[in-house]
DNA sequence: TCTGGGGTCCTAGGACCC
DNA sequence: TCTGGGGTCCTAGGACCC
């Protein structure tokens, strides 16, 4: 068997942590930028808010109710979804928990006897509520698909238990009469409406259908896998926990249209700094990088949703490295070709691809030692920024200034990662 | 003018996820 | 006026090889 454990309202639930006061009350979290509304609690739900609207078309529904509001605070966030996730591992043993997202895990409960499945899932949530705050939802079923249908009826009904368990055919059969094709993970918007032309409404109907018919209409393999595991036939599998990204990308949004090639490098140096961050700690190496902007679209075009189209230059690197003086030196002649004088731009990015295991740059004979030197220098600066975390030591090609900065009017205290901004209990 | 039957690798694009 | 920021997997098609 298979679970699902899913931390409600996540950044929400972050908030509340330190804020006890918040508790029962409605509260949202805004994107980065203060953009969209990422995170609802189920009060601030009750109130009409919907997930990814823009904050601008809430906002007055948001004032005259006094619901909270905040700016996301990634360094809170990562450190209790690590707080989590490491208490699952405990639980469950860490060779069963597969983290999938910041407020996601699957567990293989393959070793739980069945009828201990309830209480098993009764326990997993209390003790995560009491070790990090955190509340979370447990969806119990023969498969991975099953276990997220399980979880989704639970939050979705709002069971008091916050737990849900296909432990017989009986139940799996009623929860798939009531769960519509478009809920189902792995179906999207594209597959829903291609499944209501079919005639194709509820779950329960879907497993009905045939391989063969999925694979020449449901995206093939993609098709049968759901098939399969609608039918409790694992299919998907856990992954590898030791498996790393093969790409790695540090884009934003800019507070404010920017337009000049100055300010674009400051961004795309910072970017390249962070996400030879990621690379490191994934111990892995990049090959190839890529520099991107997106022109700000004149308001009232067409396509503003998607913004405009980004252009992009990459460049292979003569050999992988991890090192963040050597990405960004091509990072900054990449800015250049991307920028076009008289352009303003909504948006930059990095993209690190081509990774490999940076094991291979130690057996790199053609590399200097002083390159040797350059990764206990790497190990130190990330060290140093991940308690520091605002990235007090800096290549100077990142600049200072930061008028490119993206917006956060309404930020939370780093209550778990800064001395200084930890909670006063009286 | 005639012109096989595999393979691999890479890229672009579509679909999905949180 | 104001609209995250990441990721994954799969498939098709082109380039190139023997």
């Amino acid at each position: 068997m298979k679970a699902i454990v899913d931390c409600n309202s996540f950044y929400c639930s972050c908030e509340r942590v330190f804020r006890p006061d918040l508790e029962e009350k409605p509260v949202v979290v805004l994107s980065n930028n203060d953009g969209c509304i990422i995170s609802i609690s189920n009060e601030a739900k009750n109130y009409g808010i919907d997930m990814a609207i823009p904050y601008y078309q809430a906002k007055d529904i948001i004032e005259q109710n006094g619901i909270s509001t905040f700016s996301s605070n990634y360094n809170l966030y990562g450190d209790l979804s690590r707080r989590v996730m490491d208490t699952l591992k405990y639980l469950v043993g860490e060779e069963n928990v597969e983290v999938y997202s910041v407020d996601e895990a699957f567990l293989d409960l393959t070793h739980i006897p069945v009828e201990e499945l309830h209480q098993c899932a009764a326990h997993i949530r209390d003790v995560v509520e009491q070790w990090t705050g955190v509340s979370v939802s447990v969806g119990v079923g023969k498969t991975k698909v099953l276990s997220k249908v399980a979880n989704r009826l639970s939050k979705k009904l709002r069971v008091a238990s916050k737990t849900w368990v296909l432990d017989t055919d009986e139940a799996t059969a009623d929860a798939l009469q009531r769960t519509h094709v478009k809920d189902l993970w792995g179906i999207g918007r594209r597959y829903a409406l291609k499944l209501m032309d079919w005639n194709i409404h509820t779950a329960w109907e879907l497993k009905h259908m045939n391989e063969e018919w999925a694979r020449a209409n449901l995206g093939g393999v993609i098709g049968v896998r759901m098939i399969q595991e609608l039918n409790g036939k694992h299919s998907i599998e856990m992954r590898d926990p030791l498996v790393n990204k093969k790409m790695i990308a540090t884009t934003r949004m800019f507070g404010a249209a920017v337009s000049d090639l100055k300010d674009i490098k400051e961004a795309v140096a910072t970017y390249t700094a962070r996400a030879a961050e990621k690379l490191r700690r994934q111990h892995s190496a990049a090959s190839l990088i890529s520099v991107f902007v997106v022109p700000k679209q004149q308001s009232g075009s067409a396509d503003y949703r998607h913004g405009g189209y980004p252009r992009t230059r990459y460049q292979t690197l003569y050999s992988p490295t991890s090192l963040t003086h050597e990405l960004i030196k091509p990072a900054m002649a990449l800015a250049e070709k991307v920028y076009k004088d008289g352009e303003r731009y909504s948006k930059a990015g990095v993209m690190l691809s081509g990774l490999v295991p940076d094991t291979s740059i130690q057996a790199n004979l053609f590399k200097s030692a002083a390159s040797n030197q350059s990764r206990w220098l790497m190990n130190m600066l990330d060290n140093i920024n991940f308690s520091m975390r605002d990235d007090i030591i800096k290549y100077a090609s990142a600049g200072t200034e930061k008028n490119w900065k993206m917006r956060q009017d309404f930020i939370s205290p780093r209550y778990t990662t800064r001395w200084n901004e930890l909670r006063e209990v009286k």
